[in-house]
DNA sequence: CATGAATGAGCCTTCATTCAT
DNA sequence: GATGAATGAAGGCTCATTCAT
């Protein structure tokens, strides 16, 4: 029986995932996930205590890809310019093949507190690690050293994801991402003043 | 009675802005806005037909302060810096005292089809006259001229808006509201390449 | 004030008739019967203490044409056959005059006890009538003398007033009035044996 | 817990028909179908729709002996008064079983248009049965060649039906059957004019 | 573990009736 | 009398969760 439990479990993760982003996770019904996965109402237990739980599941799938508010500005020797455009680049290419999930992320983390809660000790950590860079930058001289590194790190790291968002999720028919990607970088550049370090300190 | 009709819609109204405040617009329930209005059940559909109509009609109550995505860009006279400076700072501002209703906006966004929709409408007027400003800023030689206007407008506009968001409603506590205005005023400029024309030129 | 009061009053039953009819009697609602009439909900209470309260209202304007449960037998002296032919052809046009209403007090007679009671007070005092009619008549050597008069009184009252139903209530589209008063004349007459009451003697 | 799944939709059938027939069909409540049948409300939804798809349900059990507007006409070989004899008093010991379920079909047809149809296509394929009896004595020379075969058929039909609804549900207390049956029989052979057809030739 | 009916708390909604103006 | 909002009892229905088989 173990090989129909674990069938059971992964069935019913791909009906969760399935129901959420057809049905948004308030509206989705227990009932209807243990449908679309074609097991009894009743194993659903078996298996996960709550929607929570089968949503945690279902997240836990596209972990990595998403967990990011933007992407990661580069370490101190890359060439900052390149580092930022792939990696804009990946981030935004991986929002758009979550579209869907990551429109349900968004709206779970309104709903449930626990989802929020751990949605903002996850971006706590990255936009800690952006803001790190942002100071090596400065320090380097690369980098406007007018910029709150904190703030500019939340600021940054927003307008990727939520332009992500604007694009792919709510934008109908989603928008183009090359060009935005492109706007997107050379923002983040020019807002850094990453191109025009000497410049500016001769003004 | 007319007197008490005014007396108990506006109780209601009233109420509804507490109950979704504290509770969030999906757990809301139609019998708390009654309760906390002090008035029966059924009282409330003699106002409201739905918890939609109350929601619509709380939101109406700060409409005008909360309807943009983020500041406007200045005109093309102005001084532009001192302009988006004082935009940047209203929005926050506004955003500020309204801290509590914007998370509900944001749940009900992600909930409810058609304030999706109301939302999306809203935005795109304003993106386009932001958009517009971008344009006219490049042709006066005085922004980055490789920039995509649709898509900037998109991104800062954005930016300034999920700031305001991470900073006010999920920051606990709630952010100072200077350094972040600061910081996302020189990132605007910066990012427009506002305050290094020539410099651009130079290139 | 007092026109205004009979005026209303008016409004409402006439209100309450078409509801009636487009509704059904246990689906109309106070408030639609008011809405129709063009007056406030509460004034209907001024006129009335429920909805049975109007629909004996609105019973009472074609009272006589619709009381009976089918056509009156003929008095001892008139040619029979004329009689029973006028009575139910008189019968058959009221009842398809007033279909509608007869279909409500169909449904009101199975769901309210108090207007069954009055219906069958009204038709036994009518049936009694007709019994006696019949036993006139076979008293008369004219009837068949092995029918008993109050069982045929109410079969033939029956036939006549439930085939008005079916044709012209249930009836899609209504059944022609001449041909079922034809038929309906023809099966009484032989029913009685009146058309052949010698015959009847030589059995 | 399929016997129990079994044994409780039995039981609410059951508790339906108590609660019907006690109550009538408007005013039944589901509440009360459930208490009377000893399950929890919910537990009625695994089993039905609505009071509708219950009431079906609760007719479903008595089908065969409730269908028919009246008894049948006999075939052309049998002695039809016999025929027609049998068929009266089998009717109307099945109505007069089942008298308080015909009360609440009468409701019922009254109230919900899906029934209202279902009743008239029954009908529809019995009527057109017995016209064509009809139609076979009146060519065989034994019924009254003037009479409309369909309209008598109707005329008969209901004159029987209808008789058994006074004399069984609203008649309080019900009548005897067997002289009821007797005058219904000698009426309808007396109508057809089964009885004397040379005699009519005469004429 | 799977099954799926049973459970019952909970919420929405309707509507007859009242009543202050 | 007219008005129409307020009232609140009443019922329908949903759905997460339990549990006997």
């Amino acid at each position: 029986m173990r090989v129909d439990a674990v069938r059971n479990r992964a069935a019913l993760v791909g009906a969760a995932r399935r129901v959420f982003e057809r049905d948004g996770y308030v509206a989705a019904r227990i009932t209807d996930i243990a449908d679309e996965a074609g097991v009894a109402h009743g194993s659903f237990y078996s298996h996960f205590d709550s929607k929570q739980a089968v949503f945690a599941a279902v997240m836990a799938e596209v972990e990595e890809e998403m967990l990011h508010p933007g992407p990661a500005l580069p370490a101190a020797g890359a060439d900052p310019v390149a580092v930022i455009e792939a990696a804009n680049l990946a981030y935004l290419e991986a929002y758009r093949r979550n579209a869907r999930l990551m429109a349900l992320l968004e709206q779970v983390a309104t709903v449930d507190e626990a989802f929020r809660e751990l949605r903002r000790r996850r971006s706590a950590a990255f936009l800690e690690r952006n803001a790190r860079a942002v100071r090596r930058l400065q320090r380097a001289g690369l980098a406007d050293p007018e910029l709150d590194p904190e703030l500019t790190s939340l600021a940054l790291s927003t307008m990727v994801s939520r332009s992500a968002y604007a694009a792919f999720v709510l934008g109908d028919p989603p928008a183009a991402l090359e060009p935005l990607a492109a706007t997107l970088t050379r923002l983040w550049v020019n807002a850094l003043r990453l191109g025009a370090p000497r410049i500016t300190t001769k003004e």
